[in-house]
DNA sequence: CATTTGATGTTCT
DNA sequence: GAACATCAAATGC
């Protein structure tokens, strides 16, 4: 069954690198939508500076990378933009999966709606703060399980390491010698991944 | 084409 | 007040 759900097993691995690696390709699935993930991100508490929950420092905002893994992490950034993260590892290891960009496979209609209708239908989601614009997914979701109808993956399409780029994460600068950690992956041939 | 700026919630100083 | 895991529109070449 290459279309069933991930399972809680999948999430709950330790090493949030690979696993950031992993959810490339895979298929995101939201009400009647569906987008296959393109850029990733890697945060890990309490080593990373450019985590928010660095030193595991709990805040109303950070409580939710302290779930077990399987858990979406929606915040607000820059007052204006919803970013989505994937919490993986244990119960209170904070560890989260930023995701960057996807491509749309099903639903685009209602994507350029919400989207306002960008002459291009990369600029639909090639951002972390656009791609959850286009498919709605704000902070009223923050903490919610992707084990559930309305939100899960799937297994999508088998990607090979020759497929898979590296870089340093974006937008991370004040975080020292963290901001040089190659914890951003992306696919080399997609049109879909995100703009410097 | 490149660079700057306005939008603005949460957190920290 | 300032900074921040961003984006789009305005401005300057």
């Amino acid at each position: 069954m290459t279309n069933s759900m991930l399972s809680a097993s999948f999430y709950l691995r330790k090493d949030v690198e690979q696993l950031a690696r992993a959810l490339l390709g895979k298929h995101l699935h939201f009400r009647d939508m569906v987008v296959r993930i393109v850029e990733t991100e890697a945060y890990r508490a309490p080593d990373d500076r450019a985590c928010h929950a660095y030193g595991n420092k709990r805040t109303p905002r950070t409580e939710t990378m302290f779930l077990p893994g399987g858990h979406a992490y929606i915040y607000l950034c820059y007052g204006i933009h919803h970013l989505f993260n994937i919490v993986t590892g244990p119960k209170d290891e904070a560890h989260a999966v930023l995701i960057r960009a996807v491509e749309p496979i099903k639903g685009l209609e209602k994507m350029r709606q919400k989207r306002n209708y960008p002459k291009k239908d990369q600029s639909l989601t090639n951002g972390p703060g656009k791609w959850t614009q286009a498919l709605g997914l704000t902070t009223a979701l923050d903490g919610q399980s992707l084990l559930t109808d309305e939100l899960f993956l799937t297994k999508g399409e088998t990607v090979s390491d020759s497929e898979i780029l590296t870089s340093k994460r974006i937008g991370v600068d004040y975080a020292g010698e963290c901001a040089d950690r190659p914890w951003r992956f992306f696919l080399k041939d997609s049109d879909f991944v995100s703009k410097k």
